[in-house]
DNA sequence: CTAGGGTTAG
């Protein structure tokens, strides 16, 4: 096994340990880092960044002071520092001080020309052409303000180009650290690494200012690799780090999901005496909250809090934002509480993150109290939170609210409705079953021109096809295909529940010929189910392929549906066949549970007809047992949930039913809803009455 | 965007 990652730090950059042996004035050392390294790596072993301790091997080598090392050979056993010689930092605990600006008296004049050059077209004739009216001397401290106002880079890049070849004054770092500023907002990355090399070669040190830049500049590129690779150029010069540089650098680790690096460079910093600021703790927090880690979002609080770093509005939102992706709502709730009893005032971005949290958690209640609360306090608004809330209002089925936000936007001078604010609306519609509501806004999507994409298609079709309007549906579903709108794996499964919920052939055909368009091999499987020469290892190539192409999460729809059109065509032998293929790929995982006292079926997350076949098939298996004289437990129950959306047709009412239907000793718990539960003694003699052949159908 | 780091949408 590699070594791993502190051991090899420490071999660099020893830290003391917290032993009874440490003096008390180290720097404070936590007994525990946190650093979740059960889960996987987030990312695939094939990337070319190298680890840090990979990194840090060949660093510490060169850029170690010789003393230092000596220090460290000489007395390679001893945890004592001389605390008046602090031992090696890995970053520089004084920020990099900026060169004041002399005020320039011309600064009205000069902003103007640069201005000009600015505006002019864009190229480097129309560019020099305006370069010769220039009103003053290309004085350095000209040239540099000019430098600074100029954008886009291009602007930035010739004119630096022409600073240069004039050769009025020796370049100096700033005029690279200024055109390196504007290069980045263009991500050219390429050039600007070509400038660091040439400040390089022409002996003009660079220093925090340009290796932040650097490595800022190829993160936004996605170059990781690269702004790993500049980081380690600045120790191997001897530069140290400060502490902009150093959670710029943080950063890039945490992007790229290497929670151990970062967490270890964190520590290595705490260890020097650098008191992380919210800067830090933002990247931090944004890293558990990309990985879903609620324990490392508790190990930034807990850090924040033993450090005394107060967090400010940007940590709170990283971190409300962290919760909601690790699946927190109450503690993103109480977490909201403690930003406003710090009396910071919440912006967009907080708003939308609580919403999107209530929105998800379908918190009715708080999504509401959150909506008052905005309005009655004026916190601000913007496009995405306008978006983002109704999309909320969507996921809670809340639709006066919606409407009024709808209209609230479509009155507000910064932000029109776009067509995420159309696939809300058509979502709460749809989702409600106000189908004349839905096409309403359908109509006026084309009106104002409002492009539909496949999810508010999805929905309309949906909506449709549950009112049983399949004319209009097709219509919609031709209108979209026209639009360009490819159709996904989710509105497939869509257009198949649909199909699975036709009554006439005719209704049927037409909503299979718009899933001929959009999945041929979907179509095809349907025709081979329902055939009369009906063949299961046919149907199983069929079906293997289809799945392994479908995306993961409509994987399990679309085997429900094709239970459901089994059952629809009374073929509950085929559905069987299909619920037993559904296993054999893993779709339904979980679906039995056993403990010593109770035997459960898990229906939530099957379709009507597959939680009827998945029942039905129980009973045979436990009629078996019963006849096979083996031991059963003393409770057997079937899950289906109560279903959290306010429209959810409640699987649970049809389950009732099928079991009326089957005369099964099972009752409805009245602790749980959406539970069925009965006894052994109940359950054992209705197996044994049921006539051990026909056990599958009703 | 008057030389550098962190946060918003199925």
């Amino acid at each position: 096994m590699a070594p791993t990652l502190s051991t090899a730090l420490d071999v660099h950059f020893p830290i003391p340990q917290s032993d009874a042996k440490t003096p008390i004035f180290f720097t404070r050392r936590k007994s525990t880092i946190y650093c979740n390294s059960s889960k996987p790596p987030q990312n695939p072993p094939a990337r070319k960044t190298p680890s840090l301790s990979e990194q840090l091997q060949p660093l510490s080598s060169t850029t170690l002071p010789n003393k230092d090392q000596a220090r460290l050979l000489s007395k390679p056993k001893s945890t004592w520092v001389n605390p008046t010689k602090p031992k090696r930092s890995v970053l520089s605990l004084q920020r990099q001080t900026r060169s004041p600006y002399a005020y320039n008296p011309k600064v009205r004049e000069l902003k103007l020309f640069a201005k000009k050059l600015s505006d002019c077209e864009d190229s480097e004739d129309a560019f020099l052409g305006v370069l010769e009216e220039i009103p003053l001397e290309p004085t350095r401290e000209n040239a540099l303000l000019v430098l600074n106002s100029l954008k886009p880079w291009q602007k930035t890049h010739l004119f630096f180009d022409w600073i240069k070849t004039k050769n009025l004054f020796p370049m100096e770092t700033i005029f690279y650290n200024v055109t390196m500023k504007s290069l980045r907002f263009g991500r050219q990355f390429e050039l600007i690494e070509e400038l660091a090399n040439e400040m390089v070669s022409n002996d003009i040190p660079l220093d925090n200012i340009t290796y932040s830049t650097i490595i800022t500049c190829a993160k936004r590129c996605n170059l990781f690799d690269k702004a790993v690779e500049w980081f380690e150029r600045m120790y191997k010069t001897g530069l140290m780090p400060d502490e902009v540089t150093y959670s710029a650098i943080l950063d890039v680790y945490a992007k790229l999901g290497k929670v151990e690096e970062v967490v270890s460079l964190y520590e290595r910093g705490v260890a020097s005496g650098w008191k992380p600021d919210p800067i830090a703790f933002s990247v931090l927090a944004k890293m558990y909250g990309e990985a879903g880690d609620y324990d490392g979002i508790r190990y930034v609080l807990e850090e924040m809090k033993s450090l005394g770093v107060r967090p400010n509005l940007v940590v709170y939102n990283t971190l409300l934002e962290a919760m909601g992706k690790a699946g927190k709502p109450g503690l993103a709730r109480s977490l909201f509480q403690e930003l406003l009893g710090s009396g910071l005032t919440p912006n967009e971005k907080t708003l939308t993150s609580l919403a999107k949290i209530y929105g998800k958690a379908r918190w009715a209640k708080d999504a509401l109290e959150l909506w008052e609360e905005m309005k009655s306090k004026n916190w601000p608004m913007d496009f995405i939170l306008y978006n983002t809330l109704l999309t909320m209002c969507a996921d809670i089925g809340l639709v006066e609210e919606a409407e009024q936000l709808f209209m609230d936007m479509k009155q507000s001078r910064h932000c029109r409705p776009d067509s995420w604010s159309y696939t809300a609306m058509l979502k709460i519609y749809g989702s409600g079953g106000n189908v004349g509501k839905a096409m309403e806004f359908f109509e006026e999507m084309s009106e104002v021109g409002v492009e539909l994409n496949v999810m508010g298609a999805t929905c309309l079709i949906q909506c449709l096809g549950k009112a049983g309007r399949i004319d209009e549906l097709v219509r919609v579903f031709s209108v979209s295909v026209k639009q360009g709108i490819k159709p996904d794996d989710r509105l497939c499964g869509c257009l198949l529940s649909i199909v699975s919920r036709c009554e006439s052939r005719e209704d049927m055909d037409k909503v299979l010929a718009c899933l001929q368009q959009a999945n041929p091999r979907l179509v095809a499987l349907v025709k081979s189910i329902a055939d009369e020469e009906y063949c299961l290892d046919t149907v199983k190539e069929e079906f293997k392929g289809i799945i392994s192409d479908t995306k993961d999460d409509a994987r399990r729809p679309f085997c429900n549906c094709l239970i459901d059109i089994c059952r629809s065509k009374n073929l509950h032998d085929r559905a069987h066949d299909l619920l037993y293929l559904g296993t054999l790929y893993g779709l339904y995982p979980g679906l039995h549970n056993k403990t010593a006292n109770e035997w459960s079926l898990d229906v939530r997350s099957l379709s009507v007809g597959a939680a009827q076949t998945a029942l039905e098939e129980w009973m045979v298996t436990l009629a078996k047992i019963v006849k096979r004289e083996e031991a059963l437990p003393e409770l057997f129950s079937a899950q289906t949930g109560t279903g959290t959306h306010k429209f959810s047709q409640g699987l649970s009412n049809s389950f009732a039913s099928h079991l009326k239907k089957l005369a099964a000793p099972f009752r409805q718990s009245e602790e749980k809803a959406g539970c069925f539960v009965a006894t052994r003694e109940d359950l054992v003699p209705w197996l044994k009455s049921r006539s051990p052949s026909p056990a599958v159908s009703v």
